[in-house]
DNA sequence: CATATATATGTAACCAGTTACATATATATG
DNA sequence: CATATATATGTAACTGGTTACATATATATG
């Protein structure tokens, strides 16, 4: 399942990848393929080291390092996820003892969350490894941030009018 | 948790959305988020169409469209996932009618799989959803395919050197 | 002010991938 | 040629998302 690729002047073995031969319809599962791979490793490597953490937990970390103190729901939006998502991410870190949740003086629906204290003193240990992971990050995307703006032009015009919607008015067209 | 975004002279008002702030660390997250809800949507656009197939079955028919006949080994490494994800995959497609599967008379380990005549006597229905699919991403994409270069450099990079070993790479260096 | 509606959180069932392990067959080697 | 090793397929348990539904509390309205 080799072949050559002839890229500029350089010539490469490369691996057969039929998800990339099939163009704009393997988009989907390469991104679901790529993002369960970084997931994966970075699992790995945080068990390596003996940090009890998970790799989507580092977004928790820094949206409650910015905002302070949030709830369940403001978290689903401002990271545009499902409040159930949360609501498991947040519970198996509080079982780890790194968030506090209180439950809210004004409005006794809501629970604020904050990171313990086990958490903040965790952190500049943390920033370490996820140093490590940036700048890995950095070395596969070549030194650019242009996946990144791809990804947010892709993601403004889905909000704008969502992939379905696009499909159907193009479906009616014929 | 609306702002105000100024591109060009146009004047946006947003979502706030967390994981793009976050820069390079937000990327697995919104790569697994977009294309969950390619997936999401992609199923619901099927089912109000009453298509009984699964969005990831295009690569199926595809690939077999393609290569003819070949073994869930084969499939598996042609689309670089794991050979366990291909056979449930691949059982579902079976119990629906649309693979066949015989045993090879050469090595009884393999069973050779095509596409039954069901199969090929759907795919010019299925291929006008799927273009309607295929010109609503382009739409998304603005009609450049800069991200799915963006991510082949990725992936490219990654089949040299792993995520993981960058990462103790990098951490090693301090 | 009683009741309808909306919001915050939580739970259940599902989905598409993963790794680790099991089994059957093929191939290579002492 | 017997046995060790490798390969093809299958199964189990896990993961991190989803939608749909349930419950508690807050808010708006007749």
């Amino acid at each position: 399942m080799l072949y050559i690729c002839v890229t500029g002047n350089v010539l490469l073995i490369m691996e057969e990848d039929f998800l990339i031969e099939m163009g704009y319809p393997g988009l989907t599962a390469r991104l679901k393929r790529l993002s369960d791979l970084f997931v994966y490793q970075t699992k790995e490597f945080y068990k390596e080291h003996n940090l009890d953490i998970e790799p989507n937990w580092h977004m928790i970390f820094l949206i409650l390092k910015k905002h302070d103190q949030l709830t369940v729901t403001e978290i689903s939006e401002l990271l545009h996820l499902s409040h159930p998502a949360i609501v498991k991410l947040i519970n198996k870190m509080k079982k780890k003892g790194y968030i506090d949740s209180v439950k809210d003086k004004n409005d006794y629906r809501k629970y604020q969350l904050t990171l313990s204290k086990k958490a903040k003193e965790k952190l500049p240990v943390l920033e370490t490894y996820w140093s490590a992971g940036e700048q890995a990050l950095e070395e596969l995307l070549e030194g650019n941030s242009k996946l990144l703006e791809q990804l947010s032009i892709v993601e403004r015009n889905i909000e704008d009018l969502d992939f379905k919607t696009r499909m159907e008015q193009l479906l009616n067209k014929y």
